[in-house]
DNA sequence: ATGTATGCAAACCATTTGCAATGAC
DNA sequence: GTCATTGCAAATGGTTTGCATACAT
């Protein structure tokens, strides 16, 4: 991430904590700056590996409370699905469409600029919208050659 | 949910089984009877005590797996939230428009037939599309006005 | 000096797993 | 009789909590 976009992160935070009386803590900072050095989308565990790989060794604990604050001021986006949940950073306030196979977990997003617009333009009645995700959930093609494999084995087995 | 209905599920649920080689054990079909009868979203919670109440007692494992079975053949749908676990009987093979308030965690169902409509038309390719969900991010009006009402007490303690 | 934020370990909760017993075929 | 399915209890894994300590204000 650039440099200065970084800056401007810091400064919404700093006036984000001061507006709510929150103390300015090494840690929050620091965890800050690594998620903003996060490519795309991490799990807790990538953020937690990559801050120990720059030597600042912190809690689960304050990892979740961080993570908790940066959601309740939409720095962060989480995404929370069947098989496990991912943050994001959303200053971008960017919205997703996901292609998920229920078989093996796979998660592709989908380029679909159209589908974004219409959904963009959705307005609900008094519901402050943040942001909005779409999934289309099947089968993904390996997964469906497996299954059609195994199913040409149980019929062998028939046979027998 | 009508009773012929119940029974042409019934029937595919059995020759589901039957083709997968798998027994049509009391578990299963109480299982998926039950879930015929639920209202509405439900969570495995609320499927454990309908089946008690109706004197049906299951392992947790059993409930898992039918459900597991159920999702495989897109009898069921399961939505994973951020606060928590659902899920619906999938036979009119309906899909979702969801709005997800972040704060409380309560959640409506929108009813857009046009977004509905677009996303029923994106075909990705090499991937058999089973159904989708939308979910729209954001605080709902409840929530809003108490957050305000909490900067405002803020307020007044910072005068103090 | 005050009280918020942190670290640690224990607690928690939903889901999965291993294994012995049951029962569908 | 065979082996898939069940029930039970233990294990798992991610997240939260309680409490003593550290430190921002």
């Amino acid at each position: 991430m650039e440099v200065n976009i970084k800056e401007q992160i810091r400064t919404v935070f700093t006036r984000y904590l001061e507006a709510n009386k929150c103390r300015k803590t090494t840690e929050r900072y620091t965890i800050l700056d690594a998620i903003c050095d996060m490519e795309g989308r991490f799990t807790l565990e990538e953020l937690s590996e990559k801050l120990t790989a720059d030597n600042f060794i912190v809690s689960r604990a304050t990892l979740y409370n961080t993570l908790r604050l940066l959601l309740s001021m939409r720095l962060v986006v989480k995404f929370v699905l069947p098989h496990g949940t991912w943050y994001e950073v959303g200053y971008k306030n960017e919205n997703h469409c996901y292609q998920v196979c229920t078989v093996c977990g796979n998660i592709d997003e989908l380029r679909t600029t159209a589908l974004a617009a219409i959904v963009d333009n959705v307005r609900p009645k008094r519901f402050r919208k943040d942001g909005f995700i779409i999934y289309i959930y099947g089968v993904c093609s390996s997964c469906q050659s497996k299954m059609k494999r195994k199913a040409r084995q149980k019929e062998l087995k028939k046979g027998t």
